[in-house]
This record gives structure tokens, C-alpha cells and sequence, in this order.
DNA sequence: TTTCTGTTATATTAGTAGTATAACAGACAA
DNA sequence: TTGTCTGTTATACTACTAATATAACAGAAA
């Protein structure tokens, strides 16, 4: 796979690996249907433990992007896209609450931020890494 | 102040304290030049420990919001607007990509993203509580 | 039946969040 | 000069999370 695994940084490692999972789907090098790897290959395959990888796929799976299937393994979800909820628009609003609040004291305009956003919305489609411009 | 602290939520309470003191500089009802509280008496005055109030002054100061002296107290930056440098965009845009990425599987467009983040900005800077519309 | 798969249980180590006390040191007012 | 504010530093303790290490259990398929 594709991953890039900071072990010293602050950014627990499986928070690190299902970011990397879910911008992997969102740039379409993962699609509906694909297989992962199971917990134990994916464990080894990167040198970690068998747990931080369940706790990731169970995570990833309750929130609606892969399926489980006991004794056949793990895939995308085969659905496609996932449904933008009123939850989901709620939760993400109060995450970036504190980073747009953040974004004013700096003097950025909602137009700014938007530009901005734009970025990496191209860098994550094109397949860039995120080392800046 | 206007502070209001969920003891018993995942996000921790020094997390919290120091957005919403950012939050409050945002909307400008923290203006450069104000004083804030010593540390012993927000401590006191929201029922935590003296610690937790130094380390968000600590690094609240240390990334520019606020001005230590050593026995004047604390004060909000009186310089205005924090300067946005290289620095800081790339850590936004380090900040942002996951949260992207996870709009992009939700189905959600660059302009629907920005109209999402433009609504948190107003509700902002109309010092509306985050309980959504 | 062997060998995959996810799942569960238990234990350990390291680090962070938060609290509790105490003491130190600079500044300023009575 | 003496209190009494201020931030600062040190130490210790509890609780929780991240991550690891082993081991065993259970379903499914070759």
C-alpha cells in the first residue's frame, strides 16, 4: 500500500493510518469493493501491532467505509459515497469551528479560507503529498 | 468570562479553555490590550487546577494570542492580528487534509465545503453557540 | 483438517491530562 | 519593610489512552 507512517510524531499512529485509509478512498486509489489487507498482513506489512489495526478497521467500519466479513476479511464499503448527514455536517462544523476561529485572529477572510481549502482539495485529488508548494 | 467547560467530554478541558479563548479574541470580545484573569483565579473561578490554566496561557502566549509578564499578569496581544505565515498556512492545510478527504467521501464539493466553512464563520463572528441552525 | 479470517481476553509499558501541595521570585502598594 | 499580588518551578499521585505482546476462540473455505 501507500502508507507513510510517522512513529515518533505526536499524531497517534492509528489515527496516522485510518486518515491515510480514508484519503485513499477519497482520491480513488481505494475503491468500493477493493480488499484490504487483514488485520495481521496489514500488521506486519508495516511493522505494528495486530490491535492498532483492529481498532482502526472497527472504527472505519462503524463510521460507514469498510465492511467486515468475519472469516472473509475486510473490503471498502461497495456502496460508493456515503451520506452527508445532518450529523455528519454538525460534527464537521464544530471541528472547524476552532480552526476558522483560529483563521480570523490570523486576519484570513472566509474567502481566504475558502481559496485555501480549495488547495488541498486539488493536492488530495491529484494525488499530492502534502509538502507544500 | 463566557466560559463553558464539558468536564466530562473527550476533548480536554485545556483544549477547550484555550479555544474558546481564541474563539472569544475572534468575535472580539477579548480585545488587544484586555486584561485576562490571573491564574490562580480562573483556576478558581471555573473549579480547576492552577496547572491546566498555565499551560494554555503558556502556549497561548507562545503562539502569539497573549503577552506574559512576570508578576503584571496576562493580557491579550496588543498587537492586533497575528501575522498568517508560511508556517501557519501549511499546519491549516496539514490540519485540513484529513477533514477534506473525509468531505470528499461524504460526497461533498469544494463549494459546498466552503459554503459549510463561510456559515461557521458567521456564526462566529454573530456570536452564535454552535448548536447548530 | 488445515489454514485462513476477525474477535476477545489479559497484561505490560510509556505517555498525557489533571489534580494537589508547596515553595520560589519579581513587583508593587500600604 | 512587609504583605500580597503576579507567574514559575518542582514533586507526586491518579486515571486514562496508545501501543505492544501473547494467547486463545470461532467462523468459513480450500
Amino acid at each position: 500500500m501507500f502508507l507513510e507512517l510517522d512513529m515518533a510524531g505526536d499524531k497517534p499512529i492509528y489515527v496516522q493510518l485510518k486518515e491515510q485509509i480514508i484519503e485513499g478512498i477519497a482520491r480513488g486509489s481505494l475503491r468500493p469493493g477493493d480488499d484490504l489487507p487483514s488485520v495481521r498482513a496489514l500488521a506486519a506489512d508495516i511493522g505494528i501491532n495486530l490491535h492498532t489495526v483492529n481498532k482502526v478497521y472497527q472504527q472505519l467500519r462503524q463510521e460507514g467505509y469498510i465492511q467486515i466479513h468475519r472469516s472473509r476479511g475486510v473490503m471498502i464499503h461497495p456502496d460508493g459515497f456515503l451520506k452527508a448527514d445532518k450529523t455528519y455536517r454538525t460534527n464537521l462544523k464544530a471541528t472547524l469551528r476552532p480552526l476558522i476561529a483560529e483563521a480570523i485572529v490570523h486576519d484570513f477572510s472566509a474567502e481566504e479560507f475558502a481559496r485555501l481549502s480549495q488547495e488541498v482539495y486539488e493536492q488530495i485529488l491529484t494525488k499530492e503529498g502534502g509538502e507544500d508548494e
